[in-house]
DNA sequence: AACTCGGGGGA
DNA sequence: TCCCCAGAGTT
């Protein structure tokens, strides 16, 4: 569809939205900071998570980390701790990486370069254009989910947003509208309306600062837009735990680097056939990601000797953990929720 | 180019 | 239920 191309000024549209960003952005806390460790570290915290869902994280992140040096200095327990709920685990690594990167490669100091903030771990097409455009007045479009849904409603292009090619697509198209040296604005200014006017169902199109200029709105298709093909599969995933535990300890394990909730803790996967009398309870516990079902079988086993506890421990390499410890690890959610539940939980409550 | 990685919230 | 959210790494 080639429709975008007729349209009579690009660069009208760039400009309103600008002025509407003057006037009605929202008014968050890393939008008054030009420094870019926080705006990168914002960048990689709202990545596929809603405002509200991620705020709490990113201000204690900042203030757990409030520089480069003590990011790159900190343990990665430390680090997955302040991450711990929010989803996508290799993000943290990947900042802890990327930190250490820059006081190795970069002398401590914030590449101020778009292709040297790319080479950064963690740190894609994306989030390089927002940290260089914000911070560096780069003039590169950052191109996200909000991206895709204006520009696409804009020119009612049906360009397939979930086709690999769509990000150079829509790059090219985005040139056209945007007033020079003002990246920066620009892609705080789409990232606003898409949050707030032009919202994936439902937009606000009759406040919207470019509404006489949308093809999607002027012939009500706002609901077409964008399209997006690709359909994702939930897939039903069975786990199995045993909450071992003796007093008020239990046994932990950080988990692999393979599959989910990577090297964040989890309780043992499997116990002695022998000490099938020592299990007092069986809860099960459905969870909801996105792309699976979790249904997970968490079995209580209270053992009667010390000795039994840490032989395990030993030989499994296991963590014997009280409840106050586990609480400076990350664990996953329903593995957390299971925790301050528990009766180990609870007992230290009080 | 397709697949994988969490969790929460809105409709 | 289904879809989406300031996407990136791996294969």
């Amino acid at each position: 569809m080639e429709t975008y191309k007729q349209n009579p000024d690009f660069l009208n549209i760039g400009r309103k939205l600008l002025d509407w960003y003057s006037v009605y952005g929202r008014d968050l806390p890393f939008r008054k900071t030009k420094n870019p460790y926080k705006i990168w570290i914002c960048e990689v915290v709202f990545q596929q998570t809603r405002i509200a869902q991620g705020m709490s994280h990113y201000l204690n992140f900042i203030e757990r980390f409030p520089d480069i040096k003590s990011l790159a200095d900190a343990s990665t327990d430390d680090v997955l701790l302040h991450w711990k709920g929010l989803g996508y685990y290799s993000r943290a690594m990947n900042i802890h990486k990327a930190a250490k990167q820059i006081v190795e490669e970069f002398n401590g100091e914030f590449p101020s370069e778009y292709r040297d903030i790319l080479k950064l771990k963690g740190i894609g097409k994306y989030t390089a254009a927002a940290v260089s455009s914000i911070c560096f007045g780069g003039d590169y479009p950052a191109i996200d989910g909000n991206f895709y849904r204006v520009i696409s409603r804009l020119f009612a292009d049906d360009y397939d947003i979930s086709k690999s090619t769509a990000f150079q697509y829509f790059s090219e198209i985005s040139m056209k509208i945007i007033p020079e040296n003002r990246m920066g604005d620009f892609n705080q200014a789409m990232m606003d309306l898409g949050s707030e006017i032009c919202k994936p169902k439902n937009p606000v199109c009759i406040i919207c600062p470019v509404n006489e200029d949308c093809l999607a709105f002027s012939t009500g298709k706002t609901n077409l837009f964008p399209v997006k093909n690709k359909k994702t599969e939930v897939k039903d995933l069975s786990l199995t735990y045993y909450f071992v535990s003796f007093e008020d300890k239990f046994l932990i394990r950080r988990r692999g680097t393979d599959f989910i909730w990577k090297n964040l803790y989890e309780f043992p996967v499997s116990v002695p056939e022998a000490w099938e009398q020592y299990i007092a309870k069986h809860t099960n516990v459905k969870h909801k990601l996105t792309h699976r079902n979790l249904n997970i079988d968490i079995y209580t086993v209270n053992l009667p000797h010390q000795n039994l506890f840490e032989d395990f421990a030993s030989e499994g390499d296991f963590i014997i953990s009280s409840f106050e410890e586990s609480q400076s690890k990350s664990f996953p959610k329903p593995l957390e929720n299971y925790i301050k539940h528990s009766a180990v939980g609870e007992a230290s409550f009080h």
